[in-house]
DNA sequence: GGGCGTTACTATAACGGTTTCGTGTTGACA
DNA sequence: TGTCAACACGAAACCGTTATAGTAACGCCC
């Protein structure tokens, strides 16, 4: 176990002072060519590195930003963090990547631990279902009173002002919707969330446009709001029993593979019989017989707008004052499911 | 914006010295009761929270950990964090988790970083493939010559010596394969990937010694070594083309996925024609149709043990020299596809 | 009433850097 | 030869906290 060396080690060793080796290796004009170059010599020698705490003590910022999402086993959450890591560290920033697991508690204790102790500079956040069924978004607000930037994704809420990155879940939704419609449907169920979940209740409002705009009916049995995401089965089970469909359009991905298990064990055909249309790009539909199509959320492109508007407010010196909601496209995949 | 309260803020605002600021605040009893009082009273009214940069500065320890792993969607590394975090925060650690993206560039980069900027007093990390092929350990030999101590899992190597927590990756795959065999199956083919991940090495032995231990004959026809785990669709195929198979064990997930999607598409049925057993408890198999049986690791057991034997090293005073491995016991989930 | 032990604090150094300001030496120039 | 700027470096303050080493003030005792 070797210990790291110092900067006074170093100073010490080559009989100068702390000042001139940290004046040497930032290259400062200060110093004479032979001082700096015996110094950078045997930093690299003894392969010195700063320590960053120091460094982080010094000038009051981390270079490190945290990204709270709720949950890990989802590839669009995997594709936003892709996007941040990507813009971070060509700017020199480190992620600290957090899960809430849909925990309002977590979510709190995450961010009060980062923010109060100082290990980060900012947050960029999807909010956890509890968070957004409690409406209690304080410890948001107090991250914000102490002037640290935040970026919200997704899963945002309008009581908190903040940069916001989202996708047009309306129009993502009135797509899918419209795609089965042109196929010539008729008779297309929605499986969706319970109301408080924001991107749920968008992707909802979609569908009912869709159907208006197209001059459909709109027949609330074939409407099913999900309490318990692990208990899916039984409601979708119960209304492919219930009702004649011939397409079914879900909110997020485990919906819609819950449907296609459900239709293949009454055994209609997939698309013949029924057709299917998630929301989302996992692999969950991606591997799924047969491919099931789904509305791509472009999770990548959302982590890199996030994580640029998230680095620019780190790096203007004024406190700005307005705050702006960029909307990123959705492309509908289609795939076997809705042919 | 309100600027963080420090204790050199309260000191200068009681009037008293920083010392008997920080002391109160820590219970000290060399502090009068009513000057403790007070300053607690007015540390809580300003929501006084230390600055755990200066305290990591002070102590050279930062209380974080940092969970290396190769990717991010992936059910197991995703059980593996939560159970790193469950022990972590138990002891106060913070978990910081850092994607490799099965690169090892990146893998490299992370460590680095992290190690010599003083910011994780310790690693858990499962090897990067890239890192595996290239059998270049330097970075993880690095950090423990720092006297960092370092867990790994899963993805080992026996190049760096330190602690160790692995499933018994031959005996699963055995106690699938025989479960194949007692289910009466006699071509079973293996698809498995090239020899330089550890992992799949040894799953494929267990392969091999279920088939000899019981008295079964092994044809080289039936063993599919994938180079490329994206395109392992065509290898596939042509194996169930050319071979009369009755079973398939696959080494993971999207394997066993890919498997039934082509056994789909040649028209036979699942579990008559041919039976599945994967490895891995996701949920690409767990939301399959029908549902694939398949070793489980049990992630958050290993990411629990991992956790305590970092931690159990940070808390030592003194260089431990013996390093021990664990084993985590597998168990085979049976469902619908080796019925 | 001088020495001694508490009590209740304060002063200071240290962690590892960065940065501002100060200073001795040199050379150019009037 | 005296003056002044440029050069090359050192001293010290600072970031926020903790730990160690003082140090006043007080009471007690022989």
């Amino acid at each position: 176990m070797k210990k790291k060396i110092t900067l006074k080690d170093i100073a010490k060793e080559l009989d100068v002072s702390v000042s001139t080796v940290s004046k040497s290796l930032k290259d400062s004009p200060e110093i004479g060519d032979d001082t700096r170059e015996k110094v950078k010599a045997f930093a690299k020698l003894y392969n010195y590195k700063p320590n960053n705490i120091a460094i982080s003590l010094k000038n009051r910022m981390t270079k490190n930003i945290a990204l709270i999402i709720p949950e890990i086993v989802n590839d669009f959450f995997a594709s936003v963090i892709h996007g941040v890591e990507e813009i971070a560290n060509k700017n020199g920033y480190n992620v600290l990547v957090c899960l809430s697991n849909e925990s309002f508690r977590k979510e709190v204790v995450n961010i009060e631990t980062l923010a109060t102790g100082g290990a980060v500079d900012g947050f960029i956040i999807s909010l956890s279902k509890e968070t957004q069924l409690k409406s209690d978004f304080n410890h948001l607000i107090e991250v914000e009173n102490q002037g640290m930037p935040l970026v919200m994704f997704d899963r945002i809420t309008d009581q908190v002002l903040c940069d916001k990155v989202i996708i047009d879940d309306a129009r993502g939704a009135y797509n899918a919707v419209s795609h089965l419609i042109e196929k010539g449907r008729k008779k297309i169920a929605l499986i969706t969330t319970v109301d408080y979940i924001s991107v749920g209740h968008l992707r909802t409002h979609g569908y009912f446009k869709a159907l208006l705009d197209h001059g459909m009916d709109f027949n609330p049995d074939l409407v099913v709001r999900i309490e318990e995401v692990e208990s899916c089965q039984e409601p979708i089970r119960k209304l492919l029993d219930s009702q004649e469909v011939d397409a079914v359009f879900t909110v997020n991905e485990l919906f819609a593979v819950t449907v296609m298990k459900e239709i293949k064990s009454i055994g209609k055909q997939i698309p013949k019989d029924i057709a299917i249309v998630g929301f989302s790009d996992g692999r969950l539909l991606q591997h799924a017989t047969p491919g099931i199509s789904t509305v791509s959320q472009h999770g990548d492109e959302m982590g890199r707008v996030a994580a640029r508007m998230l680095i620019k407010r780190l790096q203007s010196e004024k406190e700005e004052e307005s705050f702006s909601t960029r909307v990123i496209k959705t492309t509908l995949i289609e795939r076997e499911s809705s042919i």
